[in-house]
Order: C-alpha cells, then structure tokens, then sequence
DNA sequence: TAGGTACGTAAACCCTT
DNA sequence: AGGGTTTACGTAC
C-alpha cells in the first residue's frame, strides 16, 4: 500500500496542472491522425498544447445506420466506428455517432451523404470547437501534463531566437475551478505606403504596464537629429524583415490596429510574397494562414499561430458602438476629443507620399500618431477587456466578429446533450409561423411637462427566465401537452409540469437551460455594474439580448417561431396591460416603445413630486406582476420595471405631412421625440440624431428645441437664422451625407446621394483618379442652384430656398404649431402661387 | 466565420389626367 | 399636375 501510495505522490509531483488563457485554436490532419493545437498564454509564459489522436464526429438518424456505412464503404471513405448512441433528435429520433480520424474523410462523407438525402447532425461543429465546448471551456484552459519532458522550459523552441514557448503533448485540459487573471500585451501596428502600396513605413506602439515602446521603421538614409524612435531601413525588403524581427521581439500577444487584417496585414503578406520572404509573425516562426470570407472575396480572415489580431472598427461595432463614419479620425475625435487635422483621403495620402519624399521625420510623426490613437481607443472603450470577457462567457474565439449563433451553441450544445438530445439542422424550424418584433404603442403628441419614462430591464432575458422559454424546454413541454391531450382524464400533476406560451408552444417548467444561462449572465452583468465597469456590463447586456435574437433567426439551428414568438407576444401583453394599470392609477400613457412605457404626470408637478410617482409607479408594477404571474401561471416575475428618466420638458410631434388641427386627435410619431432631462437636451429618431441631415438642420433643431424648452422667444432667432443662410453665412453646414449601401448597378431609382454618386465617379474618371463612389461608400452631397452636386465636385451656387424649404422648414413645422406659430408668414416665404 | 422587427421620412417612380 | 406606391436610408429598441 505504501508503495502505491508513493507513486502516486509521485505522480502529483511529476504531473503538472497549469492553467491559460486561450489565444488561438487549430486543427490539422497529420499521418497518426487529427491534431489540435491550443496556444495559452499562461502568467508563466506562452505554452503551445499539442493534443494528439482526437476523432471527429457528427451523427445520422439511427436507422439510416446500414445504409450510411455501405454508401462510406462505397465511396471508400475510411471512418473509424460507427457507434448507436442513447441520444435522441428533437423527433425523438434515437442517433448513431459516425467518427473519423482524418478532417478529410469527415469532410467528403457530410458532402457524399447528403448528395444521398441522408440528413447529418451536428455537421458543422468543427472538432477543436468541440473538445472545447464539451468540457465546458471557453477562454479559460486548466491543463494537466503527466509527462516530465513538460516540466520547465526544458523543451524551449528558439526558432526566432526571441520567442520562446513551451510545447506540451501529453495533456488533459478541464474548464478551471476558478480563474486566474492573465493579462495580454498587445502591440498596435499602422503602415503608410504609397497608393500603389509600397511600403514607405511602419509604426509599432505600446503601453503594456505603462512601459510606452514607440518605433517606426522607415524607409530613407538616416536622418540626423531625427527621432530616436525611427529606425531607418535601406529598402522595402529590409524594412519587412526588420519588421518581423521587431515582432517576434516584442513577441505581443495580440496586435491592433485599424482595418488591420485587411489592410496593413494583407498589404505586408503581399509585399512578403512580393521579395519571396517568409512572413514569419506566429509564435512558431510560421505564416500566417488567410482565409477567405465565403459571402465577400474582397475580406480576408488571419490565423496566426500563437497570435491574435484584434481590429479596432470589428470591435467598437461589436460592442454596439455606432459612429457616422469609422475612420480613424473621426472614431477617435468622437472618442478621445483630440482633434487631428481633418483632411480628405486625397489629400491625405497625397501628403503621405510629400511627407516620405521630402519630410521623413513628420512621415514618422503621423505614423506613430495614429499607432497610438489606435491603442487610445482601445484603452477608453476598454476593448480587450471587452473581448476576453466574450470569448470567456460565450467560448467564441477572442477575435470572432459576429458569432452571436456561435456563442449560442457553444453554451446549449454540451448541456443538451447531457440530456439525451443532439441539435436539430438549420432549416428544421417552422418556416410558415412569423413572429413579430417589439410592441410600439401610438403617441399623444404635445409638449408636455414632467413625462417619466419606465423601462422593463433586459425585457426579453427576464421573459425568457420568467416564462422558461428554451428550444429543449419547448420539445419537452410540447410532448407533455400532447400526453395530456391524449389522456381522457385530466391530469393536474402533467398540467402544472408546463407554462403555456404562444402558437401552441408549451414549456417545460423544469427541463431547460437557457432560463439559466440567461440567469447566470445576468448575476455577471450585476456584477460588473456593482464594479462601475461599464465595458463588462455593457458586453454581458449584448450576449443577453443576442439569444433572443438568434432564436428568431433562420441562420440557427434552435430557430423556431414558436419561441421567439412566445417571447414578443408575452412582451405585447406585458407592456399593454402595464399601460392599462398606469393609466387605471389615473396617469396619462402618451408613448411605449417595446419595453419603455412614457408617462405624463402632470405639468403642476413639482420635480420633486414627480419623481416620487415615477418611484412608486416602479414598485407598484413590479409587485404587481409578481402576484399576477403567481396567480395565472404560478411562476416567480423575473420582470423588473424601473423608473429611469424624468423629462422636466417633453415634446412628442406628430407625424409630418399632416398639418396640427386644433381640437382635432393628432396622430403622434413613434420612434422620434425629444426632451429635457436635468437641462440636457435629449433626441431620439429626430433630425438631430440623423447622420443624413445637414448640419444646419440639425443646430437649428436644437437651438430652437431649447428655446422652446425654456419658454424662451423663437420667433427672432428663425427669422435670423433664413437671413443668416442666404447671406451665405452657414455654407460649410449644408453638406449631406448618405452611405452608397448597394452596387451602383443595384438601384431601382435614383436617389439624390446616387445622382451625386454618379457625377462624382464620372468627374473621377475624367481626371483619371484611381476612386470610385459605389457601395458601402460615403458621398457628400450639396443642392446647388444646378441641381445635385457632389461636394467633391462642384462650381454651382447653393440653393439657399431649397435648404429652407427642406432642411429648415420641416423642423420647424414639427413644433412651431404647438406655440402658434406659422413658419412661413414668420420668415415672409410666400407659397408659390400658380 | 448566419441576432431580430418596427417605424418615419424624402424622393423617385408610376399611373391617370 | 397630382396622388398613390415603392425605394432607400437611418434609426429605436
């Protein structure tokens, strides 16, 4: 005994558990079999996980079992067992598993059988992704090797001299009991080049641990007295190689950057592949590997080994950040506040090449600058905290953009199967059934005084905890019904074993998952707001809300309208009955919009006073539901209403086009308003928030809400306002601006922004300008007195009656009417009369 | 390398005259 | 010329 006892002690000792942070994931076919490669970065240093000999798998419906093995036989495709499981499809269709040790043979047998009409399952699951999801690890890898050749560094690769890790074979990996902080460095990378992309030069910033590395490498014989942080290269093949140098050097676990992938990485592949040099930037001294993005040619996706790469505008659009335009320059001007010099694309690179033909030193300057407004952004919108908090609640890789299917399965896919059920296909949903979206109620328009605004928090989430809506639960709950429909007595204790939803949908009150994983992200999300960490909070908020969205989505394999439909219908009742109680409490409901509800209180209303009513409003609807889903469905509210923003000045307009009758019911707007909460002024939906309205509008409406606000007089400041414009005083504000979002080619009609888009790219084209407007292209445009003009592009005179009648005009007709007065006879504009 | 629906507005388009 | 309908964009949630 005591021998035994020794060896396993000497096992503990021999063995050696670790944990990581999981950078980038790879799997590859090798002679003995399929091969995945896990990079962590540990608080030890960089380890590379060699997992050997893995199988992967999908599954066929058990009886197609003889038929699936003499179709591989026949197509000689080799797999390594075919093995009838006690797991069931949604059908309650016992499965067969189907195992292969090569990604090849898995690959041409999916395509093969289902030429044959043999529906596969879980087809799609990559088998790096499910060793993963099936231990329920996401960016988290505790790792136990039992071999001593892992122990230490003993086993350092120095292939780029600089860049060790250590490789580890024999190794068990499980989700860590708790985790451990791993920080990454990251390293932002900016090249300039010339329009036919020649590198000129290439910036590298860091403030990793506040130890700030600045470098760009440039192109150009020494300069004295230049910078210390240029280094000066004698030609474009030795400024690639110093930059693969510098990289394994710093040796960063992520790099940033702007557009990075698609332009600097790609750009810096192609001159590698140019000079036939070995773009060796993975940890192990290997290329990196593109992919090319199925629905787009033009965009790339990167691996590289060891490494991650992280692209500032996918991030900030990830974490629902939205701007009016993502360049560098104007994100980071909205962002930081620095105002850079704003200059056109032409300018800009034509300054470029000035700058590296004539002023090396301020060719450096900019580079390193937008280097670092690159890691600024980052640093203020918390983005790499932001994406590993993702890939550690969701199991989707750091650099995913999009994925929020992905996330989905990665959290159901090892909990359903626990349960005895494999994943239905994309396309097994009920493709007749629709389900709608939020509930927007009609509006009163006015101006009003004290308008409270009560939000359901995470509406949707708290249906979802509250009514146990779940793809299982529904599979489960609709079995129950059917039971109970058969059956000729009626059985009490089936009945209450599930909650009604809608279409026929019935849920399983014990049977489900998402109810918890919804429940477990938001005791997250609690947390992080008890952190004052707005980043975190803020990420946990856009998983929630995405597992909703997705199971209304056709691109999901759990899409059924009976669930995302059993979400929004509960969510039209739930937000009709609360305006019923508001309103039953004797205060005037004047808007909604899918989880808000806006209350007028009255204009006599103390601020005071009327914030005690929004509180107590608060608490009475929330108790109110608890005890009416206890009494109709005996369920526990998740449903939590809160009482969030007091409007001291309201105004709701109505909807344009219809001229204000006095006396008459107008119909109010939805989606647009505007108000004053604590002398800020607010716009939701109006001109003001519009990136497709010129800036003239757009002050004016603001100016003139305010003064409305404040009882102050308008009538002076309109009248000034027209004189002002057609003195020609605000000419730099009448510039529209409008996304080209189709192909050229793709539009049925002709709107102002293409006509304009047209005459820019022939003008183009005349002065063999190597540009294009088309889509996913800005175009600003102006109204001249010769029409549509390109801003690019124009000689004309503007329109100064145009901008009054459409740009001015509008706005004011939307409130004048509610303090009786008349735009046109205010400003002295006579209709035309013919 | 697949989250959703609801909505308002402007201008173009189409049809009738 | 006038009115109804469709297209296109951007936005709220």
């Amino acid at each position: 005994m005591l021998g035994t006892k020794n060896i396993c002690m000497d096992n503990i000792l021999s063995s050696n558990t670790n944990s990581g942070f999981l950078l980038t994931r790879q799997v590859k076919d090798t002679i003995s079999g399929i091969q995945i490669l896990l990079w962590l970065k540990t608080n030890t240093g960089v380890v590379k996980l060699e997992i050997e000999n893995e199988l992967v798998v999908f599954f066929i419906e058990q009886p197609f079992s003889d038929l699936v093995r003499k179709v591989l036989f026949d197509y000689n495709i080799h797999f390594v067992k075919l093995q009838p499981l006690r797991l069931k499809t949604f059908n309650q269709q016992p499965v067969t598993a189907i195992y292969f040790n090569a990604m090849h043979n898995f690959y041409r047998a999916r395509q093969v059988l289902k030429q044959q009409g043999i529906k596969c399952y879980e087809d799609d699951i990559r088998p790096e992704d499910r060793f993963l999801m099936e231990r329920h690890i996401t960016a988290d890898i505790s790792f136990t090797s039992n071999t001593r050749q892992a122990n230490g560094f003993s086993n350092l690769l120095a292939n780029n001299a600089n860049t060790p890790y250590q490789v580890i074979k024999q190794v068990k990996c499980k989700k860590p009991v708790s985790e451990e902080k791993i920080s990454l460095s990251m390293l932002s990378i900016d090249i300039e080049c010339s329009m036919q992309g020649e590198l000129y030069s290439i910036g590298l910033y860091a403030n990793n641990d506040s130890v700030e590395f600045k470098r760009v490498l440039m192109i150009g014989e020494a300069e004295k007295n230049s910078d210390n942080y240029i280094h000066w290269l004698a030609d474009e093949k030795a400024l690639l190689q110093r930059f693969i140098q510098d990289v394994s050097t710093f040796d960063a676990d992520v790099f940033i950057g702007w557009n990075v992938i698609n332009f600097d990485l790609l750009l810096l592949q192609k001159r590698c592949d140019y000079y036939q040099l070995k773009f060796a930037i993975g940890r192990d001294g290997s290329q990196p590997h593109w992919r090319k993005n199925t629905n787009n040619a033009e965009h790339y996706f990167i691996e590289i080994a060891g490494r991650v790469v992280l692209d500032g505008i996918d991030l900030l659009k990830t974490a629902t950040y939205s701007f009016a335009s993502f360049s560098l320059d104007n994100v980071a001007r909205s962002l930081l506040g620095l105002s850079k010099k704003v200059e056109d694309a032409d300018n800009r690179v034509k300054e470029i090449t000035y700058n590296f033909n004539h002023n090396k030193p301020a060719l450096a300057e900019y580079n390193l600058e937008d280097c670092r407004l690159v890691w600024l952004i980052f640093e203020k919108t918390q983005l790499l905290p932001f994406a590993k908090l993702r890939a550690q609640l969701t199991g989707l890789a750091i650099d995913r953009v999009g994925g929020s299917v992905a996330a989905f399965t990665n959290l159901y896919l090892p909990k359903l199967h626990r349960s005895g059920y494999i994943a239905p296909n994309m396309g097994d949903g009920d493709l007749n059934l629709v389900s709608p979206g939020g509930y927007v109620m009609d509006s009163v328009p006015g101006l009003y005084e004290n308008v409270l605004v009560l939000d359901f928090k995470s509406l949707y989430p708290s249906i979802i905890r509250t009514f146990k809506i779940d793809p299982m639960g529904l599979i489960e709950g609709v079995k129950i019904q059917r039971t109970l429909q058969s059956s000729e007595q009626l059985s009490q204790a089936l009945k209450s074993k599930i909650i009604e939803g809608f279409d026929g949908a019935y849920f399983s009150r014990t049977k489900h998952f998402l109810p918890d994983i919804i429940e477990s992200l938001w005791l997250e999300r609690d947390k992080a707001k008890c952190q004052n960490n707005a980043a975190l909070s803020q990420a946990i908020k856009i998983i929630m809300n995405s597992f909703y969205g997705i199971l209304g989505s056709t691109g999901c394999r759990f899409f059924d309208p009976r669930l995302s439909g059993s979400i929004t219908k509960r969510s039209h009742e739930l937000l009709k009955t609360t305006g019923a109680w508001i309103s039953a409490e004797g205060y005037q409901v004047i808007y909604g919009d899918t989880d808000s509800i806006f209350v007028a209180v009255g204009a006599e209303k103390s601020a005071e006073h009327a914030q005690k009513i929004g509180k107590q409003l608060q608490d009475y609807i929330n108790a109110k539901w608890q005890t009416e889903l206890r009494e109709v469905f005996n369920i526990n509210s998740q449903l939590e209403i809160e009482f969030e923003t007091h409007f001291t000045r309201f105004f709701m307009p109505t909807i344009r086009g219809i001229n204000l009758v006095k006396g008459n019911k107008n119909i109010g707007t939805k989606k647009r308003y505007a108000g004053l909460v604590k002398d800020q002024l607010v716009f939701k939906g109006l001109e003001s928030v519009r990136s497709d309205w010129t800036a003239l509008s757009k002050d004016f409406q603001q100016a003139l809400y305010k003064r409305i606000f404040n009882n102050e007089p308008v009538q002076d400041y309109i009248k000034d306002i027209v004189e002002r414009l057609k003195r020609g005083q605000f000419d730099d504000k009448l510039i529209y601006q409008k996304k080209i979002r189709r192909k050229l080619a793709d539009y049925v009609n002709t709107p102002p922004h293409i006509k304009a888009a047209i005459i820019a790219n022939k003008e183009l084209l005349r002065r063999d300008i190597d540009k294009r407007y088309d889509h996913r292209s800005t175009i600003q445009y102006i109204m001249t007195i010769d029409g549509i003009r390109p801003l690019e592009f124009n000689q004309s005179k503007l329109d100064y009656d145009f901008y009054v009648e459409k740009q001015l005009k509008p706005i004011a007709d939307d409130i004048l009417p509610f303090i009786d007065i008349d735009f046109d006879s205010l400003v002295g504009r006579q209709m035309d009369l013919f």
